[in-house]
DNA sequence: ATAATAATAGAAAACGTTTTCTGTGTCAAT
DNA sequence: ATTGACACAGAAAACGTTTTCTATTATTAT
């Protein structure tokens, strides 16, 4: 590897002049032999030992991501929003997977501050703020898509009670009255966000609030399916079912579809999230999406600002999601759509993690 | 951040001798003086500067992974795969996402030099070796789950052949005679190895190769329902349709359901990858999964292998994976299953990637 | 003309480690 | 008794930067 040294004896200069042109310091350095130390260390090909920076400046441009679980489907679209930014302003990301059970381990954290991380990145975890705070010795930080009740000013988080609301009112406005709703597992802040979401469009629509019609699931799509289940036992059905994410809502169409009763013609169902499921199931799933490549966007651009001590935003961000209507609540003019007219479409309409479109 | 001299201090030694100690050396240092040591640095909290350590050392204990692809359904639990061993051998990793399209540009990886980090893992790349041996300067590398056709020594790569070979046997071992083949885009080097395990596995059921039961997707859903479609307009049905991954499958199901056909009763259906929506779909998906958490792991373990300078393995590693018998090619026992019958398991049969068991 | 300031650049210190070099004192072997 | 080996520990150099301090020259203001 070169070194500023190496660069500095063939121009002919002091180390010193050398690093205050390649750390592009404000130091004044006459044009001529700013212009001669560039072409050199292009010439030799030139690229600035970070650890010796870091040493120096007690700056690494390192940035300590932890995650609850890599492997969820929102995760790594999150991670590819904070690295968007983060590449671009020349910072790398340690990126750690730390679920649930070992939140109590600061270890993992401990190595990340050695490393002279620059700050942390918590995405979708379980922190509490006060946790937080001890691990990480005032170095600063921001949460995206925090999943524990208690709000913290620097975070980043769906506008899930408005999301939410995109959802039913599609129902509301497609004349229906009664719809049942299956709920998140309660542990989880977004759970009860989508279900005041839902209260509110029922008021919104003149409609009151069955608490007979809400039923509580884990996520899962087996769960989605018992809850549906029992529901159907009950004496009247709804006319639709909401789900607080689309892998309960795709067991609510298997359950439904089971009893041989059609979706959406007899019942309509809509999900949250947009995951990749929902193009595929049939009927294929309406729905709402969190704007994930956005939001690590946003939380990226307010760690750097935190970091270069710019005033920045300090109160929690709430960002709005679109909805995808497909096909199971039913076309809203009535028109009567199948399962392959969304394959017919081709390529260009389908889109899979493979072909992720980011920039939406 | 106490450094080494204040404990030096503290405990009345010299910051050599402190040193000597915390990096555990073999240098010799007396029972008492090291006890003593290690009691202060434990009091006073103490973690080691990495960058300063990195400077004298030359070695980061970082390792630079770069990926084609962060949100395809592989990549993260190889990710975690890598980092299970890297944590626990005390490496952190710099995950970057390189596309195809930017293959050409380096100065990615140049900065990640600057971090002089020890290795580098390439996930799902499409580098050809020459490539990387440029990029890398000697650094030391693996790779795992590589896409391109050209051979590398350092890859830890599925076993595609022996797996794709599972699900055919499963077929010819159930009766199916007239087998149509959906592969995948001929550009990569999976649609090519999956294909030969077709053809192996014909052979060894003594059915003979015919050209026109093959068709071509590009991995996609619609692309799947497409050739199916066309599949179905010729003259004489397969009895079974093996897809080179879920995606297509799917489509495939789709399709032929479209035609008022039923699977697996009038067609069988087979994918690969075990993907989330091969436990949603309806009927649900015989397919085979390949080891990614193992094959992370066996990269990492290569990759650290190589760094400490031992003697390892240099030859392409194959993993093979596990077939997974679900409905939708029928029951091996001539049972009667639905796709209900599947969720009333309960949770613990059903494993999405929120509850993903990695040690499998 | 002179003092004050600005532009420019080198010397050297500093960041926190590891490691070489140099010294002690102790012990066993001659 | 002297040598050699060994266990132990401190001093100091080194890693590649950035930055403070100091010095020289050129420019400007009086």
């Amino acid at each position: 590897m070169v070194t500023i040294k190496e660069i500095a004896e063939t121009v002919g200069v002091s180390i010193a002049t050398v690093s205050r042109v390649l750390s592009n310091s404000s130091y004044p350095v006459s044009q001529d032999t700013r212009a001669r130390i560039l072409q050199v260390a292009q010439d030799l090909g030139y690229s600035p030992n970070l650890a010796a920076r870091s040493l120096r400046t007690d700056q690494s441009t390192l940035i300590g991501v932890i995650l609850d679980n890599f492997t969820s489907s929102w995760a790594p679209i999150i991670i590819r929003g904070l690295q968007d930014v983060f590449h671009r302003r020349g910072y790398f990301s340690l990126v750690v997977n730390m679920p649930w059970e070992i939140h109590s381990q600061s270890d993992v954290v401990q190595n990340l501050l050695g490393h002279s991380v620059d700050g942390f990145v918590f995405v979708e975890t379980w922190h509490t703020v006060s946790e937080r705070k001890d691990l990480l010795n005032t170095k600063p930080y921001v949460t995206v898509h925090r999943l524990f009740h208690e709000p913290d000013p620097y975070s980043v988080i769906p506008d899930d009670v408005y999301n939410s609301s995109l959802t039913i009112d599609h129902l509301t406005k497609l004349g229906h009255k009664r719809i049942a709703y299956i709920a998140g597992h309660e542990a989880y802040f977004s759970s009860e966000e989508r279900l005041t979401g839902y209260k509110q469009s029922l008021e919104k629509a003149g409609l009151s609030f069955d608490e007979s019609l809400i039923y509580r699931g884990n996520w899962s799509v087996p769960s989605g399916y018992q809850c549906t289940q029992e529901l159907i036992q009950k004496s009247e059905l709804p006319t639709a079912i909401a789900a607080a994410n689309d892998q309960m809502a795709i067991g609510a169409i298997l359950a439904v579809q089971e009893h041989g009763l059609r979706v959406p013609e007899d019942i309509a169902i809509v999900g949250y999230d947009n995951d990749e499921i929902a193009q595929i199931s049939n009927p294929t799933l309406t729905t709402v999406q969190m704007p994930l490549f956005k939001m690590g966007q946003i939380a990226a651009e307010n760690l750097l600002c935190q970091i270069d001590k710019k005033p920045c935003e300090t109160t929690e961000q709430l960002i709005k999601g679109d909805l995808f209507v497909r096909q199971s609540c039913g076309d809203p003019q009535g028109k009567d759509i199948h399962a392959s007219d969304f394959m017919r479409e081709g390529n260009g309409a389908f889109v899979n993690r493979h072909t992720l479109k980011e920039d939406t």
